[in-house]
DNA sequence: GTCTATATATTGATAGAC
DNA sequence: GTCTATCAATATATAGAC
């Protein structure tokens, strides 16, 4: 996994104080959730006063979501980074292994992407939601290639897609550092997901 | 599955009053999440005053433990009915079948028991933690027990486990009636956990 | 662009009548 | 056991000085 399609750390977000928001923002969603989170706290742990955060976001929900967009943006690179063709049983291990990779590295902005969605405004859900087309679409396309070459058995394609993504998404519902190396962790869902699949 | 172990009707709290907010509390705390529902809305759906909800429990987070405790326990329930004894593989089987289709059968409660545990008061968590490693222990066991008899390879043991309790948990995060059956669900996923480990 | 101070709304929970 | 009325705390967001 390339350093830039990793990259997470908010450099492009200017200026640096807005920056600290989406940082604080991140943390504070993470560890209490969007609607237990205060302004205050978001701005307190950016080192600021309540009111200095709508001088860079308009609304606490507008954090969210810069926080969720580019997250799932983030995401879906790091699927379609991983795609370095192949066999399809070589290309779901490769998507498999960095996803999962991903979800355990960035387990506190994935938490933030995974559980948060609801707090986002439709218009704003709607937008993310497109993003998550194409990651299950990124999947599915893989187990479609391996039924068609034969290395793949897979009776029911949709269930099975979400199965695949399933595992990798809760990791980022049960994962902290000492659960292990994210690249570990990677590797074995590779296995398990090929497993499920190969004929 | 029988009746009995999958009754999630709460016929067992009374008086009726009681029984219609926690059934309100559990419809918005799945819809909207704990922090995000009020004891207005509660009070509401249960035909009631706000004022009236203090009657029946202390507090909002009492509610919520009520819920997490009885539905962590039925959970337990289901998957201890499940083990109907035979080889690993018919054992393995039947325990992710019927907790996956728990999962989607009562997802509304399934998801306040999975995702707002961090709502609960410590020592409330800890009480339902306890429930929690009883499930995880049962699938692990089953596990184990096919790795004795050379049914299963299980080169990762607690990753595996945990693997196969996320496969099912998830249900609860994108379960949707419109989304299929669940015991076809649950069929689809034993198959699924049981290709991850055969040999 | 940051601050102090505050407007305005809403929250969880309580008091007291019936 | 339910109600109306309300308290006290806290929330998001804004006003205006610097």
């Amino acid at each position: 996994m390339s350093a830039v399609t990793d990259s997470l750390d908010w450099d492009h977000v200017e200026p640096a104080a807005a920056r600290r928001l989406i940082r604080g923002a991140i943390d504070a969603f993470a560890e209490r959730g969007f609607q237990a989170t205060t302004t205050r706290d978001i701005a307190s742990r950016a080192g600021m006063s309540p009111a200095a955060l709508y001088v860079h976001y308009p609304s606490k929900e507008r954090l969210l979501f810069e926080i969720s967009l580019y997250g799932h943006n983030a995401a879906l690179e790091v699927l379609r980074s991983a795609d370095q063709g192949g066999t399809p049983a070589d290309r779901l291990r490769g998507l498999v292994a960095a996803f999962t990779a991903w979800h355990a590295r960035h387990h506190t902005i994935a938490h933030v992407v995974q559980y948060e969605l609801n707090a986002l405004s439709p218009e704003h859900l709607a937008e993310v939601a497109t993003i998550r087309r194409a990651i299950s679409t990124e999947i599915e396309q893989v187990l479609a290639d391996g039924v068609q070459d034969g290395s793949f058995a897979v009776p029911d394609l949709p269930g099975t897609t979400l199965a695949v993504l399933s595992l990798s998404i809760d990791v980022a519902r049960w994962y902290t550092p000492h659960r292990g190396d994210p690249d570990a962790l990677g590797k074995l869902y590779a296995d398990l997901a090929h497993r499920m699949v190969q004929t």
